[in-house]
RNA sequence: GGUGGAGUGGCCGAGAGGCGAGGCAACGGACUGCAAAUCCGUGUACACGGGUUCAAAUCCCGUCUCCACCUCCA
């Protein structure tokens, strides 16, 4: 069984056939930070988490690099307005993006580079374009230098757009440009950008495109050929077509599949990042629910749908996960707490059901394998209710295991720790209290153990008079 | 104007010619001191109008509605 996934620039799906065999390397755009993220902007982490997940189990060794876009137009004029240095409005939302990725579970990427650090390579990149004749420095002297996109026959094949057929350029001043669709690689230093913001180059200070960082960067860590290149589905274009032109213009391979994610929206079902300030930033999200919960939410839908955003969706979502928690802990307690594969680890043999490994492998299809999970869920649950243990405990380890290939095991390392030191602790207590309120149903004494069970569910902990005995749970 | 996607039961969300994914909610039953959890059961869903077919949510034609991209949005 091998791995396939839709190839947008293809339109079909494809098997992900590694260049070197026995790993997988992925070049994955990451965020201009300029403001905090919201669902929208992590969904694309998760998704890529749980692809590398996958890989890693299927016995692959994943290299992901991600990017971080520390300076463009919205960065300058916003530091402006806030009167302090560009960099220290990048570096204050980076610190805000890698802890909205860390609370939803992600593992940070193999690397994370910066466009700022990385302006030897994409000056070098600039020359290449302009000595092959894909690249000219503006002809108004600005010391822009753009991508001339009438020279590369390839430029639009990965949108499906032919340059005629877009919508004219409202840029009613060329700049210079020999076609109003030419994109700038190199920008000419303004006069009112701060001296820090600029770099010497070859036709006066300036800084890099957009697009030029994530060509040069993949070319540094990932080769001049890599074999998959994924982003938000609003980054198709111009973006990545402009990305894949650059590369390819320069005679690099570039990335085989492209693999593009859909968007969250908000409830209206309009693209989330037209309302902002509406309660769906990541910090706010997870401070209102369980971040597991938020991670299920994300998972759940297949990577290539649009997905709804409400409370109730987050809320339903905690719904199921608690029910794969409360097999999860039960079976525990009667089999004794199970270690699932974690990244990094060989998989052990018969880890999964077989449906959950198909589902995966056939473009990450996640509902498949959420269906799969509450199946053997199930399963495991009528096999303790039988008293079939080892029934139960296959059931068990795979849940366990199908829970950590989606981020969502409770234990995973990814999770930031949560004061796991006092667990033991705070289960000693409820465990003392929960036996005296058990002596008391024993003597059928129940307005005490009803008072008791009173008391602990106003700390928040659900009590469960199971079979074997009582459960607690926050 | 160009390109791509979507409309599924009370809600979310899969599937893509034939045996009703899954979750949430609801109802009935078993279990329980009561609950909770769990298990079992309960639904004549596929925007609309035509057509093809033994068989259509799935294919074809037409219509309507919605979303995204075509300027530096995940």
């Amino acid at each position: 069984m091998s791995f396939s996934l839709h190839d947008s620039a293809l339109g079909r799906q494809v098997d992900l056939v590694p260049l070197v065999t026995g790993k997988i390397s992925v070049y994955c755009c990451g965020l201009t930070v300029q403001a905090a993220p919201h669902l929208g902007h992590i969904r694309k982490e998760v998704v890529f988490d749980v692809l590398r997940r996958w890989l890693t189990f299927s016995g692959l060794e994943v290299t992901l690099v991600v990017n971080v876009t520390d300076i463009d137009d919205k960065i300058l004029a916003k530091a402006a307005a806030e009167g302090r240095p560009w960099f220290a409005h990048a570096y204050f939302y980076e610190r805000q993006l890698h802890r909205a990725t860390a609370a939803l579970g992600c593992l940070p990427p193999t690397y994370e580079p910066r466009a700022t650090g990385h302006i030897p390579e994409q000056l070098e990149l600039v020359q290449e374009l302009i000595a092959r004749g894909h690249a000219y420095p503006a002809a108004d002297h600005s010391g822009d230098v753009y991508f001339d996109v009438r020279s590369w026959p390839g430029y639009g094949q990965l949108s499906h757009q032919r340059i005629a057929d877009m919508e004219p350029a409202l840029d009613a001043d060329p700049r210079g440009k020999r076609d109003p669709h030419d994109f700038a690689l190199w920008k000419a230093a303004k006069p009112d950008d701060p001296a820090t913001a600029s770099w010497a180059s070859p036709w006066g200070r300036g800084r890099p495109g957009w697009h030029l960082e994530c060509s040069a960067m993949a070319g540094k860590y990932l080769g001049d050929a890599f074999d998959l290149h994924g982003g938000g589905l609003d980054l198709k274009f111009p973006h990545h077509e402009n990305e894949r032109a650059q590369s390819q213009a320069a005679g690099r391979p570039f990335a085989h599949p492209w693999m593009h994610n859909a968007f969250v929206t908000d409830p209206s079902g309009e693209k989330m990042s037209k309302s902002l300030a509406n309660g769906m930033l990541v910090s706010e999200v997870v401070r209102r629910f369980d971040p597991r919960a938020v991670r299920y939410y994300l998972v759940a839908p297949h990577y290539r749908s649009m997905v709804e955003f409400s409370d109730q969706a987050v809320a339903t979502a905690a719904a199921g996960l608690a029910r794969l928690d409360a097999f999860v802990d039960r079976a525990s307690a009667r089999l004794g707490a199970v270690r699932p594969w974690t990244m990094g680890e060989a998989p052990a043999p018969q880890a999964l059901p077989a449906g959950f490994a198909r589902a995966m492998d056939d473009d990450l299809g996640a509902p498949a394998a959420i269906a799969q999970l509450h199946d053997s869920a199930r399963a495991g649950n009528r096999a303790l209710d039988a008293g079939d243990d080892p029934t139960a405990l296959t059931a068990l380890v795979q849940v366990q295991n199908m829970l950590s290939v989606l981020g969502l095991w409770k234990l995973d390392p990814a999770w930031p720790a949560a004061g796991g030191d006092l667990e033991p602790v705070v289960d000693g207590l409820v465990s003392a209290l929960l036996e005296q309120r058990q002596a008391a149903r024993a003597r059928r004494d129940f307005a005490a153990a009803d008072q008791l069970r009173d008391r602990l569910t106003a700390l928040g902990l659900t009590i469960e008079d199971a079979p074997d005995g009582p459960r607690w749970k926050r």
